[in-house]
RNA sequence: CGGGGCGUAGCGCAGUCUGGUUAGCGCACCUGCCUUGGGAGCAGGGGGCCGGAGGUUCAAAUCCUCUCGCCCCGACCA
């Protein structure tokens, strides 16, 4: 391909709109541009490398026996209203009506319209496995798009889909999707984790998530060296360490206007980890009192799983519901329902009194208060983890990809049906996959570029190649040019041709920060003794080669 | 949806507080000369509804009101 005819509008200058290093690379390397918030334009060089990605994808899929098919992005409301999700979800969703005004919505996911047309077509156990996926746009009103195409309104997604007759064949296909997504990513040469995760508003019992570390990740995860355990922070579980015993009386001790954990520890000279955090958040059931380790955060998301949707309680509310302001309310003599973070099953604590000015020193949990004991600390870089008490390291993560366990939450109200070898109708077991190929693309670049530039994994780059005449008005240097490019695409290689009239500084400047793995440099200095140079983008190491033998020289050194 | 920031040429910015020539600079772009191993140089040139709408004023990029858009932090994220 010949740089002239393409379009590749490289920029001196970053946009001012880009904060992480993969949207600024991607702007000033000339791979998108942004139409609107959340919505960006994939230009020649970008949708060549997501095409790489994608034909990465379809190779893995294909290779677990999944069929690849294309669905609609326009969907009636009617099958989404059947699973609930129609009014389960908010503003998430792209609502619309067409012109006779039946309610239809744009594709977020497509477990409701994959399992319609398993409903239609699977009869018999004999119909069964079944795996299809496509590789298609998605849309979401997202509340906050950001960081460039990490997090967009609109993307495209491989998403599959397995449809078994029992358990079994679903803890298979599962085991084959988590086989082949370890495969793509490996593949495309991203550093990545599978971690625990929550199934949210997917259903189902089991779920994994796909994590490249990066720092412009909005995820954290939580990993155990040693052992391997690693989950998202969302779930994360982890062992403080344990606390020196102190020997406390049971008393109340005053603490005039000393509302927060760090004021009374310090007054008291205690370490926080000595204290009881009380949080009033009101559910839906009524009032739950929540106790953490002075020290410790709550986690919201872990919280929401025991108690339901829940909100801080407002200051009149706390003093309506304990009689005492927020800075002294404590877990006794009330019987507002409580729940504790199991790390407070051992130790003595100094808690509020539930009485103004006042906290009680020499609570034990379990003695003086009976909670119900769950986990609901967020884990902390060097807790240990739970099963080998190695300690945790937390990193940003991007999420890469995702797989569910469904069961039969969408086949059983879309009547999704078969019948077994007993006759009998059963609901289709279903599990669901999905993998973002312009998240791929992102982390790829997050985990592999300089301060020149983007270095691409050499499997999902645009090109293999890129030549660089620096004389190219030379009839010697043109001549040798053209033919190594010639033999080089005889040889199935895909090489990008910089046939612009510029100075040497500008093309090597563009070269290196479009990223292609290999360049070629042919100049007049080399021409004179015979050589042309062999350099990687990756470490700038660059190798001289005679004429001749440049394009068997190159082939070995651009290998994929 | 809460908090913060920003909208002036394709990109990066100055000018706004304190209203007053024809709205400026660098890069990019066009023409010519020259140059060719890490974003050259000289000369000439094109490009602006100062995000939009109202208002105040003799006079508005600048002050006031409303509005739209974009980014960041948080909430949310099927």
């Amino acid at each position: 391909m010949l740089y002239t005819k393409m379009l590749i509008p490289t920029l001196r200058e970053t946009p001012s709109e880009a904060e992480s290093i993969s949207h600024k690379l991607l702007l000033r390397a000339g791979y998108v541009r942004q139409l609107a918030s959340g919505l960006y334009i994939y230009l020649p060089l970008a949708w060549r490398v997501l095409g790489r990605i994608n034909e990465i994808i379809r190779q893995e899929m294909n290779e677990i026996g999944a069929q690849e098919i294309s669905m609609p992005v326009l969907h009636p409301a009617d099958v989404w209203m059947k699973t609930g999700r129609w009014y389960e979800i908010k503003d998430e969703m792209f609502r619309l009506k067409d012109r006779s005004e039946r309610d239809m919505c744009l594709a977020m996911t497509h477990e409701e319209i994959m399992t319609w047309l398993a409903s239609g077509e699977i009869r018999s156990y004999r119909d069964l496995p079944q795996v299809w996926y496509q590789i298609q746009t998605k849309l979401r009103d997202e509340a906050r798009p950001k960081s460039g195409i990490l997090r967009t309104r609109e993307f495209i997604m491989k998403d599959s889909y397995s449809f078994d007759k029992d358990n079994e064949g679903l803890e298979k296909n599962y085991k084959l999707h988590e086989e082949a997504y370890h495969r793509i990513y490996k593949r495309c040469g991203l550093r990545f984790f599978q971690v625990d995760s929550d199934p949210g508003m997917m259903g189902g019992a089991t779920a994994h998530e796909f994590m490249a570390p990066s720092p412009a990740g909005e995820d954290d995860m939580v990993i155990c060296d040693s052992c391997g355990y690693a989950a998202n922070l969302e779930l994360a579980v982890s062992t403080p360490p344990a606390l020196k015993r102190i020997a406390m009386e049971y008393e109340d001790v005053s603490t005039p206007a000393m509302k927060t954990v760090a004021e009374v520890a310090s007054f008291l000279g205690l370490g926080k980890e000595y204290f009881l955090k009380s949080l009033l958040l009101i559910a839906d059931r009524g009032p739950v009192l929540a106790m953490v380790r002075g020290d410790h955060e709550l986690h919201e998301a872990k919280c929401k799983k025991i108690i339901g949707e829940f909100r801080p309680a407002t200051k009149d509310e706390v003093i309506g519901i304990l009689g005492v302001e927020a800075g002294f309310i404590g877990p006794m003599d009330h019987d507002v329902s409580i729940i504790a973070d199991d790390t407070l099953k051992e130790g003595i604590y100094v808690s509020g009194a539930n009485k103004s000015d006042y906290h009680k020193k020499g609570v034990i949990p379990g003695k003086h208060f009976k909670p119900e004991w769950r986990d609901l600390h967020s884990a902390k870089e060097g807790e240990s983890c739970p099963h080998c008490s190695a300690p945790l390291r937390i990193e940003k993560v991007i999420e890469i990809g995702n797989i569910f366990k469904l069961g039969t939450k969408y086949s059983e109200p879309l009547n999704a049906v078969f019948l077994n070898k007993e006759g009998e109708e059963k609901p289709v077991v279903m599990g669901s996959y999905g993998i973002g190929p312009a998240r791929i693309a992102a982390a790829a670049i997050e985990q592999n570029h300089d301060q020149d530039g983007i270095i691409w994994p050499e499997t999902i780059a645009p090109f293999d190649i890129e030549i660089i005449p620096l004389n190219p008005k030379d009839d010697k240097c043109a001549t040798v040019s053209l033919e190594i490019y010639n033999k080089l695409i005889e040889s199935g290689k895909e090489v990008l041709y910089d046939d612009r009239d510029e100075r040497p500084g500008v093309k090597f400047k563009d070269a290196d920060l479009i990223g292609i793995p290999c360049q070629v440099v042919i100049g007049m200095k080399g021409l004179k003794e015979g050589v042309v140079e062999i350099k990687k983008r990756k470490n700038k190491s660059t190798i001289k080669v005679k004429i001749e033998d440049a394009v068997e020289e190159i082939l070995k050194v651009s290998h994929y």
